[in-house]
DNA sequence: CTTGACTCTGACACGGATGTCAGACCCTAG
DNA sequence: CTAGGGTCTGACATCCGTGTCAGAGTCAAG
């Protein structure tokens, strides 16, 4: 699919899906007219991407990311980063945050419960 | 405290810390001559920043987040004037972050999982 | 009082992710 | 062939968190 049909199936602006690529985290085909090309898969990928991004990692870690995900999808790359120390690091990274997040919440939780009663 | 020994402890240039102030994430008490005064309870309230900061949220919901995680340091604060209507539209944008950090950190969790696999 | 460390405000700068536009090329329907 | 919409590259602009600096005020030790 073409880049108008991918931005309109993610939500992802045109400019974005360009930028992911210089970025190394899109390798679209080109056609001889260099337009491109990209794959049902893609869809996925960007999706990723946009959540990746939200939770706070750049695109360079992300770039170090995505490989991985491909070899989970199935296919066979035969790339994958050395270190798997710095997505260690990360996954802790939003442990705590979500731990954190999640703590604020359960306090809400437990005002919400407690505010009928003091509140009226 | 004063800004410079907060800096100090938390590790977070003064800057920032003016910063936040701005942004209505800290709101330290001031001497006649200006100075800004900080709680010690302020040195946790930064590393929660911190951390959330560092998660992909933005100083706008942070500030949003914040003011009832004060009210779990014990202090019977009379702020958090909203109905629960509002923290209950709180208690949702957290869950919904929440969520969607936890899928980040899944997915992270999946790449760990398989790159030893495929490197050794 | 003087000195030096600390603080204040305000301004400019920067990098990363994103928005927008211009000018040129591609492609398909008529 | 033409027209109109899709795409290309490249440049400039914006927002947010952060870095850094200048100039002025504060404060405590000597």
């Amino acid at each position: 699919m073409l880049i108008g049909e991918l931005s309109r199936r993610t939500g992802v602006h045109e400019r974005l899906l360009r930028y992911y690529e210089k970025q190394g985290l899109l390798w679209p085909e080109r056609a001889p007219s260099g337009y491109r090309h990209y794959q049902e898969s893609d869809i996925d990928t960007v999706l990723r991407i946009r959540r990746l991004l939200s939770a706070g990692l750049n695109t360079e870690t992300i770039a170090q990311v995505l490989p991985c995900i491909r070899i989970k999808a199935g296919n066979l790359v035969p790339v994958c980063p050395e270190t798997t120390d710095d997505l260690r690091r990360q996954r802790d990274r939003l442990t705590h945050a979500i731990e954190e997040l999640r703590a604020s919440r359960d306090l809400l939780d437990a005002v919400i419960a407690v505010a009928p009663l003091t509140l009226s």
